[in-house]
DNA sequence: TAAATTAAGATTGTTGACAATATTATAGGA
DNA sequence: TCCTATAATATTGTCAACAATCTTAATTTA
């Protein structure tokens, strides 16, 4: 396996250095089928899971401790929500988007979170509005503190957070997928050093959230998905070298 | 299985005068999996399958001649999707959407529907303007002629060609998903009489389209869609009997 | 008669073994 | 030495039988 690194075609393989087994320390308790798609997700949304890895039936099996009709089901599963990637015979990968597919991602993204933010913006509690800042004051911490799986994972999950005050399930659920395919273009796309997703502008959206500004919000919230697209290098030529470079950089 | 009509409950069985070998007049031959979820997709949008209809393995699996597991994998894909609902022990249902989860869904189309019109307006070309013309045009025919079914169906697949226009497959997989649902929606809480979605209002977005204005064509959408919603009945009392009327008034 | 209990039947959930395919390792030839 | 062909291994796809659960029918009891 180790050999594998040698050949340099650099389009199709890379993500080898990652495994299955990252999915945590020990992990041997048998999971529900729920909870493996979480745990699975969660390590997508840390870049613990690069795209491209492979996830095999047996390895997920083992570290999960469920059957392999389960993993079956999650990967089917995690295939329908466009997260992992089925060849037939040959297995389950963890998607990469192409730059064309992340385009479209940000559009969704700004399509439909600005309608949500100014719902969150109507309906929004004191009690929900002071999670937020908590969670905010974390991702402030674990940015500062150069904790790059912590700041991502919860740069991701503000989003989710926000999306969860729209009160429209609908849209939420897309938020929520579209969020973690964010991560991996970001993994593919995402330049080393520079942080994807700055807390300062999340702390702007709760700002304008707390002034009960729905189109300052919206309005941030557009510009801020902007933002992190812009950050990226979608430019057509290279497909799967930044991420090489960044798994080696760190 | 006749029998189970006279119990006069109303909230919980209905659509039990549907069943699965409405999927076609005589499905033998083997079919894919993704074929098979397309027929399944077709009778939703024909309201042949009801919300509420029981998908049993051992029937679809003669009705497309495919195993049991193959069926297994089906229903569980349609499950992801929110067409069927997953009762553990009990089987597959066609979903029932409330009439909450219908405010969502049509909010979450104003959403989306108007940006990918937008777009299609930009990058449409005379080809498929024609198609859509003609689409439309099968439409107005399966209308006057009383065609219910066809007039159903064709009017859900014109949202979905659109989106199709719209150079975004995510958006596109957002609304084709959306559609389907409404037409669930529309079996359940539209009125039996009224067309649910006036083949009229389909020709101004397509005279905004070719006009190449993005706003109005936008807007017409969003007017389009709202009139649809405002034709159901989607007032909290009752929750499964106005298709029992729908049924049996047809 | 109606409700509750029990038994029979049908349907779904799960397991393990087997077949088909792909991947890797080995051997042979230019 | 490098490339090709072949064999061995590993992984995925499928099936059929079994277990668990729910639904329905029959039976009993108040």
């Amino acid at each position: 396996m180790t050999a594998a690194r040698k050949s340099g075609t650099a389009d199709r393989d890379d993500a080898k250095s990652a495994s299955v087994e990252d999915l945590r320390p020990n992990g041997d308790a048998k999971a529900s089928e729920a909870e493996i798609i979480e745990r699975i997700y969660a390590a997508v949304m840390e870049q613990r899971l690069p795209p491209g890895t492979k996830l095999s039936e047996a390895t997920l099996s083992e570290t999960f401790g469920a059957s392999r009709m389960r993993i079956r089901r999650v990967l089917l599963v995690l295939a329908s929500r466009e997260i992992v990637q089925l060849h037939s015979n040959r297995g389950a990968y963890i998607s990469k988007p192409s730059a064309s597919e992340a385009r479209s991602i940000f559009e969704a993204r700004r399509t439909i979170e600005p309608v949500i933010i100014r719902n969150a913006v109507e309906r929004v509690t004191p009690a929900e509005l002071a999670t937020l800042e908590k969670h905010m004051a974390e991702e402030h911490k674990a940015h500062h503190q150069r904790n790059r799986r912590d700041a991502i994972r919860l740069s991701g999950e503000f989003h989710v957070k926000l999306a969860a005050l729209g009160d429209n399930p609908v849209l939420e659920r897309y938020v929520k997928e579209l969020v973690m395919r964010t991560s991996l273009i970001i993994g593919l796309f995402g330049a080393p050093g520079i942080p994807n997703c700055s807390d300062h502008e999340h702390s702007e959206l709760l700002d304008a959230i707390r002034a009960g500004d729905g189109n300052a919000a919206a309005e941030m919230m557009m510009r801020h998905l902007s933002h992190i697209e812009e950050e990226l290098e979608l430019t057509g030529s290279h497909s799967g070298k930044v991420n090489i470079k960044d798994i080696f950089g760190s």
